[in-house]
DNA sequence: TTGAAAGCGCTAACAA
DNA sequence: TTGTTAGCGCTTTCAA
C-alpha cells in the first residue's frame, strides 16, 4: 500500500489541496461542510500528514525536545512521563534527550541535534543551562521552559524547596522533636539549582524559628540514594545517646528509606526511637509507611509541556511557575518519647 | 543569526549544493580536497542540516521510534538509556512512546504519530505488537525490532527466561535446599511474552531435575513490585515450619527485597533461615545484598539499536538475538541450616 | 568527480 | 471561502 498523499485527498473530496490542508490542520477558514467532506476522504484514504512535508513548509514541527541528566531516578522518569502524556494528547511528539555519560554528549546534543530544526521547543529537567546554551536557543526561537529550578531567561516550572524543607522539619518540631538530624545532597549534586542547599536553608530555617540552633554534627551528606542514605544515618545514630537525633528529615525519600533500613540494622525502632520525614513521595513511601512532603513531578512535566504550548500558539512568553507540594504523615513520624 | 543553508556553504566552498550534500552525508563520491573545503565551510559557517528538509528529499529520518509500556519501571529506564545512547553515538535522534494509560493511546500512536513518516524505524520493548500492527509498519517498510520476547516477523531480543529461572533456581538446590519456594508474576502481567510462566517453568523443571516436586503451596503471584513481592513472602513464610520454604526465587529483584524485608519482619534471618534469589540486577540489589540473576537492559536496548541500524543500511532483515545474563551471588543465600 | 535541475509533500501568500 | 502558485531546504538522478 503506497502512502497517500494530500492530492489524493484533495482529489476525493473535490477541492484543491490548499483546502484539504486548511481542512485538516485547523488553520484558515473552511466551511464546515467542506471539511467534513474532506475529512471523509482523508479517512477514506487512510491519509496521515507527512510530518516533514508539513514541517519543511510551515516550519512547525509539532515535537518537543526534553533534555534530562539521566534517566534511572524516579523524578525523571515521572517528570517524562507526565510530559509525554501531556505532549501526545496535544499531537505532539517527545524527542528524549538524556546527556548521562560524558559532558562530549551534552555539546552534541546542543550543537547538532537541537539546531536540525527537530524541534519547536525544548524542556530542559534539571538542567542549569549556560547562558551561550540559552541565546542558541534563543537565536533560533526556540521556547524553552526549565523544570527544577531558575534559569536566566527561561521561564521555570519548580517547588519552593526552602519552604519543603521547612515544611518537613516543622512537621517533626510540632511533634515535640527538638534533636533533628538531616540527610542532605551533597555539594557535588548542588551544581544544579542548589536545591540540597536550599532544603538544608528550610530546614535551618525551621529550627531557628523554634529557637533551635542546627548541629552540624547531625547534618551529614549523601547522593540521594538508598544506599547514601543509609551510611549517613548509620553515621547519625552513631553517636552517643545524648547527641543522636530523635529524627531526621532526609531530602529524598530513597535516602529516608535507607536511614529507616538504618535504624533498624542498629536495632533502634522506627518510629519509636527514630522518627523520619523525606521528601517526594517515591513509589515505595507507602510501603515504608514513610512520612513524606510529595512533589507531583507528572504534574511539573505536564505543566511545563502545557506553558511551552501557550508559549507557541500566543508567542507570549511564560511566567515562572511554582507547583504544589504536601506532607503526607505515615508512620515512621511519632512524637519522641519522653 | 539567522539560520545558514546549504547554498551558503557551497557558495563558501565553491562548488554546488550537491557536492556540499554529498560530502557531508557522506554519501556519493567527493574528492578529499572537496570533502575538506566542504566541511570547513560548513564549520565556518556554523551549517547544521535541516533535517526536514532532508528526511523530505531522502526518505530518511534518522529518528528512531522507541515503544515502551510505561517509564516507570527499572527495567524500561533502563533499556532505554541504553537505546539513547546508542542512538545518541550514531546520530540518530530517539522519539519516544510511552502507552501508560489508556489503550486508546496505543491505537493513537500507531494510527497518527508512527505514520507520519517521522521515524525510520521501531524498537517495541516489551510490546506484543498484534499482527495488524506489525503489517502496518511492514506495509510502511519501517524496520522493527523487539526487545524481550518474540513476536512474529519481528526479529527481537530478548533473553531465555526459563534458563534464567533454571539457573538461579539451581543455584539454590547446589547449596543444599529442597524445599524452594517461588514468587512469580500474576497471569495478568503474563500478557507479554510470558515472561512470568516461563520464570515459574524454568523453576519447575529445575526441580524436576533433582527429583523435587514443585509444591503449589510455596509458589505465589504479584505484581513485580516490592510490595506484591513483600505480601507474598509473607502468605509463604507464614506456613507451618515443616511446610514453609528456606530459599525464596523470586521472578525479579523488586519482589525478592520486598520478601526480604517480609523475612525480617517475621523475625526470620536472611540469609540464615531463608535464602532469597532474584533476577534482574536492580540498582539496589547490591545494597541489600541479594543474589540475583543479573540480564544487562542497557545493552539489549543498545543491541536492539545496532540491529536496527544495520537493517537500515544493508536492508537485510536481522536475526533474533538471546542477551547474556549471569549469577551474582552475594549475600542473601547459603546452605539451609541442618 | 562534479553540476544542473527536478522534485520530496506540504503550507501560505495572494488573488479571486 | 476557495484555488493558484511559489516556495520550504535539501537529495538525487542524469548528464557532462
Amino acid at each position: 500500500m503506497a502512502s497517500v498523499g494530500i492530492s489524493e485527498v484533495a482529489r476525493l473530496a473535490g477541492v484543491s489541496t490548499a483546502t484539504v490542508s486548511r481542512a485538516l490542520s485547523g488553520r484558515g477558514a473552511v466551511s464546515a461542510a467542506t471539511k467534513q467532506r474532506v475529512e471523509i476522504a482523508a479517512a477514506e484514504l487512510d491519509y496521515v500528514v507527512s510530518s516533514n512535508a508539513s514541517s519543511l513548509a510551515s516550519g512547525r514541527t509539532r515535537n518537543i525536545g526534553v533534555l534530562l541528566p539521566v534517566l534511572d531516578r524516579w523524578y525523571f522518569t515521572s517528570v517524562l512521563s507526565g510530559a509525554q502524556r501531556a505532549l501526545l494528547h496535544a499531537g505532539y511528539d517527545l524527542t528524549l534527550y538524556s546527556l548521562d555519560g560524558s559532558g562530549s554528549e551534552r555539546t552534541q546534543v546542543f550543537e547538532h541535534f537541537l539546531l536540525r530544526q527537530r524541534v519547536d521547543a525544548v524542556i530542559a529537567v534539571s538542567l542549569e543551562l549556560s547562558p551561550q546554551e540559552v541565546s542558541r536557543l534563543h537565536e533560533l526561537r526556540k521556547p524553552v521552559v526549565g523544570i527544577g529550578g531558575p534559569i536566566p531567561g527561561v521561564p521555570t516550572v519548580s517547588i519552593d524547596d526552602i519552604a519543603i524543607a521547612t515544611l518537613a522539619t516543622e512537621h517533626l518540631l510540632a511533634l515535640g522533636h527538638t534533636r533533628i538530624g538531616h540527610i542532605g545532597g551533597a555539594p557535588e549534586f548542588d551544581a544544579d539549582f542548589h536545591l540540597p542547599r536550599q532544603r538544608q536553608q528550610g530546614y535551618e530555617e525551621a529550627l531557628r524559628a523554634a529557637d533551635l540552633a542546627p548541629d552540624p554534627r547531625i547534618i551529614r551528606n549523601a547522593d540521594f540514594t538508598t544506599e547514601g542514605g543509609y551510611r549517613a544515618a548509620k553515621q547519625l545514630l552513631g553517636l552517643p545517646a545524648r547527641e543522636r537525633p530523635t529524627a531526621i528529615f532526609a531530602a529524598s525519600d530513597e535516602m529516608a528509606i535507607g536511614a529507616m533500613l538504618a535504624a533498624r540494622d542498629l536495632g533502634l525502632e522506627v518510629p519509636g526511637e527514630l522518627s523520619v520525614v523525606g521528601v517526594d513521595d517515591h513509589d515505595l513511601a507507602e510501603f515504608f509507611g514513610l512520612t513524606t512532603v510529595a512533589q507531583f513531578p507528572r504534574e511539573q512535566g505536564a505543566h511545563a509541556v502545557s506553558m511551552l504550548l501557550e508559549e507557541l500558539e500566543s508567542g507570549a512568553p511564560q511566567l515562572d511557575s511554582l507547583m504544589q507540594f504536601e506532607l503526607r504523615v505515615r508512620s515512621s513520624t511519632i512524637r519522641p518519647r519522653p
